[in-house]
This record gives structure tokens, C-alpha cells and sequence, in this order.
DNA sequence: ACTACGGTTGAATCCTGAA
DNA sequence: GTTCAGGATTCAACCGTAG
């Protein structure tokens, strides 16, 4: 059995096949509810999957309550467009909401040119079923970390970024989490980190180009 | 009349007193609603009124909204853990949440040293009655400002970051409103940029250390 | 190690014009 | 009137390179 599993379909029904309190961790980023599509490149990405709406999200966080073992963590990524949605979500499915991190990036986004504040950060709500301490010493709760991406995966979360919260909050051989692992950077991080790994990803093209990026890592560890 | 009036009372009620959109630019730091009391100090400050609840934030919403001018800024600090609540109300008031600011701390907080990241932000809703624009360059929502504070306020916002919001949002002359004031940070802001201030604080303490804070500014001012 | 400088980027919103 | 789709737009921060 691979320790890397990534798995193309929809969360949703193969949730199913995952059983009650197996999981160690979960570090996700889903669909924020914003019919996201990118302008600033000339060739535009496709839409996001699940994106239009939140009306899945209640059963979600009570499928992710579930799959969770006891004593354990969870972020979810998230804008603060709906942040009210997500928290209230989060706390009806029995999940404690900790905190709520900031991702603070290296660049300013766009939007409303003269008459907003130019959107810096993103949020990351850490909940906790039961309790479990953090790995190392304090951290705070503002995390400086670079963007990256490009033009297949404007929304691809930075690789040091969910190490540091995988290493925060798992131990070697422990296993994470991901519904939506769109440019595959939690898999890799868990490759990196000695974690296992399960995820989905519902777009066929995205979870293609995720598959290459992670067996490229695999390969070239195994070289060494 | 005074360009800068501090009065004593709630604010619930001496509302009633200021007609509709009559008010600039609102700057306020109302009660979170989490009954805070600091353990930190060895002489507990004072429990925060009306911060056992937030039963009170649906009314004064729209009564912020109806002092409010047209076309005019609000901003109205909370924390995340009522983030939700606050995002609600302010929406169902009739304001426009335009933006969810952060301000960043120098120095974190305490809280669960083990089990937890540590509190280093708290958040600024943006609200917008209608269509304002901002004065000056474009600003990132992320706001680094070191903290000020004292014993006797240990929720005091720093000048600097209040005048930062006071500039972008209005002009000289311009009538501030701030129902919470304090330790009178957005009074002094005020009187620091020109602009006229209202402000009202149920605390009889609180409301004559921040007289006394704002007396010796304006007379200092006077001498030069 | 430090400074200077050019190149690149952005989970967006507004406005316009067509339907 | 109203909705909807698509195009145009900021500049501050950061990075990498060079001196």
C-alpha cells in the first residue's frame, strides 16, 4: 500500500470508504464559495470545482469530524469573504475552533484599486477534536510564507507553508488528510515530512498535473 | 462647541441625541463580547461593560448606520473568536463589509502556551455606506503597528494606527464618532489630524483617565 | 554583508456595454 | 429598467542579480 495516495474523484462519495477516527491529521484547502476565476492572466484558469456555492459545506466538516481521530488537528483554509460560514460550520460539526491563523504573503491581490485595502493574506482556521499540544516551540499566529503558483494552479498553496503545520501538529508515519489537494502541495509536504498521505482531487486536469509533480518528488527521493 | 467632546454615558442612549448621517468617519473598539478579564497583571483591570454578551450589537449596528453619511467609512475592531457575529450584523445593518483588516502585532499574546499559536492580530472590520474612496496610496490589509498600553487599559489602541484609518478615511474638519473610546486613543488621533470628535464611555474610570489623557494634549497643543 | 535596481506578481473589483 | 459577461486596472512588496 502506497503511503502517497492520491485519488481522483469527488471527496464527497469516497469519504465513504474511509473509516470513522483513522485520520491523524487534516490540512485542506477547499473551495472558498467565490466563484473564483483568475483575471490577471491572459489565458484564464478553469473555474474551481464545487466554488459556485457552500451548501455542501455542513455534511463536509461532519465527514471530516468523523474520519478525525480524537486528539487531533485540522486547518482549513479559507478568505474572510466567508469566514463566517466556515466557522459556524466548523463548530456545528463538534470541531473546537482554536484559532484563526493568518497566512500573510509576500505580495498584495488586486481588487478594489482606490477604494479597498489590497488583500495580503489568507486564513487558516486550526480546529481541534479533543486536545493536543503543538510540536515545538510557540509559534504565533500570523505565519509569513512567499506565494507561489502559477498559471495551471493560481491558488496552489506554498510547500513550507503546510510543513511547518504538518510538523506543528504530526509525528513520522502519521496520516494526513486532503479532500481537495488541487497542485498537490500537502502531498508533497507529507512526502518531504515522512507523513502518509490521502487525498482526492476532482478535476481530472488538476490531479494530472498534481500526480507528475508529486511522483517527480517520489522518484528523485528514491535516487538518494 | 467643542471640536473634541468626550461624554460620559452609554452610548445606547446618547445615541438618540445625534441626528442621522451626521457622522464622517466612525472609529471604534467596541466590547468583543469573550468577558474578558486579564490574569497577566497582579491588579486585574476593571471587567469591560456590556462585554458579557452581545445581544446589544444588532441595534447598534444600525444605529451606526443611521448617524453614518452617505458615501462614508467604518471601522470596528473585534476579535476572531466573534468574528462571525460581528460579520453578520454589520452586513444585516445595512453596511457593506468591503474588507476584514489586520492589524499586526509586535509582540503576541499569551493564552494556551502549549496547545496553541500565539495571538499576535486582531482584526478591523472595513464597513462602507455606500461608495467612499481611499485617501492616499494603496495600503495592504495587513497593518503592522507596535502595541501600546497600560494597567489601566489593557485593550488601548495605538495612536499611530488609529490616525492611520482616521487619514484614509476623511479630512480635516470631518466629525468622528467613537461609542467606545476608552482610553480616548481615537479622541487624541483626532485632535492630533484636525478632525472634530465625538465620543462616549460608560466607564466613569476609564472615561476621566482618558479626559485627563486628552486635557494634557489639548493644552499642549494650545501652548505652541 | 550591504545597497541598488530592474523585473514580476497578485483566491479582485469596478465599469462598460450588450442582451 | 436589470442582469450578466468581459476587459482594464493599481503599485507596493518581494526576489534575484549585480556591483
Amino acid at each position: 500500500m502506497d503511503n502517497i495516495q492520491l485519488i481522483k474523484g469527488s471527496c464527497f462519495e469516497l469519504n465513504k470508504e474511509i473509516a470513522d477516527e483513522s485520520i491523524d491529521l487534516i490540512v485542506t484547502d477547499p473551495p472558498y464559495g467565490m466563484s473564483f476565476v483568475s483575471n490577471i492572466r491572459k489565458i484564464k484558469h478553469r473555474p474551481i470545482a464545487n466554488d459556485d456555492n457552500l451548501l455542501w459545506l455542513p455534511e463536509w466538516f461532519k465527514d471530516q469530524f468523523r474520519l478525525l481521530k480524537d486528539n487531533s488537528h485540522a486547518y482549513v483554509f479559507c478568505s474572510w469573504h466567508n469566514i463566517d460560514v466556515f466557522k459556524i460550520q466548523a463548530s456545528n460539526a463538534g470541531f473546537q475552533l482554536k484559532n484563526i491563523l493568518i497566512w500573510f504573503k509576500n505580495n498584495a491581490g488586486q481588487g478594489d484599486l482606490f477604494g479597498d485595502y489590497a488583500p495580503q493574506y489568507e486564513l487558516i482556521l486550526f480546529l481541534t477534536k479533543g486536545r493536543k499540544l503543538l510540536n515545538g516551540k510557540r509559534l504565533s499566529n500570523v505565519i509569513r510564507c512567499p506565494k507561489t503558483g502559477n498559471e495551471n494552479h493560481p491558488t496552489e498553496k506554498p510547500v513550507p507553508l503546510i510543513q511547518l503545520l504538518i510538523e506543528k501538529s504530526s509525528l513520522q508515519g502519521d496520516l494526513v488528510l486532503d479532500n481537495f489537494f488541487g497542485s498537490g502541495s500537502c502531498a508533497i509536504a507529507c512526502s518531504n515530512l515522512n507523513r502518509r498521505f490521502i487525498g482526492h482531487e476532482i478535476d481530472e486536469e488538476r490531479f494530472n498535473d498534481a500526480n507528475k509533480r508529486v511522483q517527480m518528488i517520489l522518484s528523485q527521493t528514491k535516487l538518494f
